[in-house]
DNA sequence: AATGTGACACAAT
DNA sequence: TATTGTGCCACAT
């Protein structure tokens, strides 16, 4: 069947799955990028891998991803133009009390979380 | 089986 | 200091 998690033959099984778990797993609020996630995985290079990742996200229908809490490493909503509205990714950013001036994060360090810190 | 792609990150100008 | 270019790796075709 198809299998999202399809995984084919890497060493890191299930790369897409993990960065959900990973993504799903930022609190309310808060925000990280898409290298954290990377170096999180052990592939510190593959953030642009994490990018597509959560673009394919969406597909997964079963589960909630919180793809808008992530962004890149300046704070910047450069993923924007891959949600359904041209603002739902501001405006979901906004519901959770996080400010956005012109697609960048107010006070982006204080709100990141990184897993490599809160996870292990 | 090989080549192209991408919601990044960083080094070199 | 602000741009520009290059590397990188897993997935899609």
């Amino acid at each position: 069947m198809k299998n999202p998690l399809s995984s084919t033959n890497t060493n890191e099984p299930n790369f897409f799955e993990q960065v959900y778990q990973v993504t799903k797993l930022i609190p309310y609020g808060r925000v990280t990028s898409y290298g954290a996630i990377a170096r999180y995985l052990g592939s510190a290079q593959s953030s642009r891998m994490v990018g597509w990742a959560l673009n394919s996200s969406h597909k997964s229908i079963d589960e909630w991803i919180p793809a808008h809490r992530v962004v890149n490493r300046i704070g910047m909503l450069s993923g924007k133009h891959h949600f359904p509205g041209s603002d739902t990714m501001k405006q979901l950013l906004e519901s959770e009390g996080i400010i956005i001036e012109d697609d960048q994060i107010i006070d982006f360090e204080k709100l990141f979380w990184d897993p490599n810190k809160e996870l292990g």
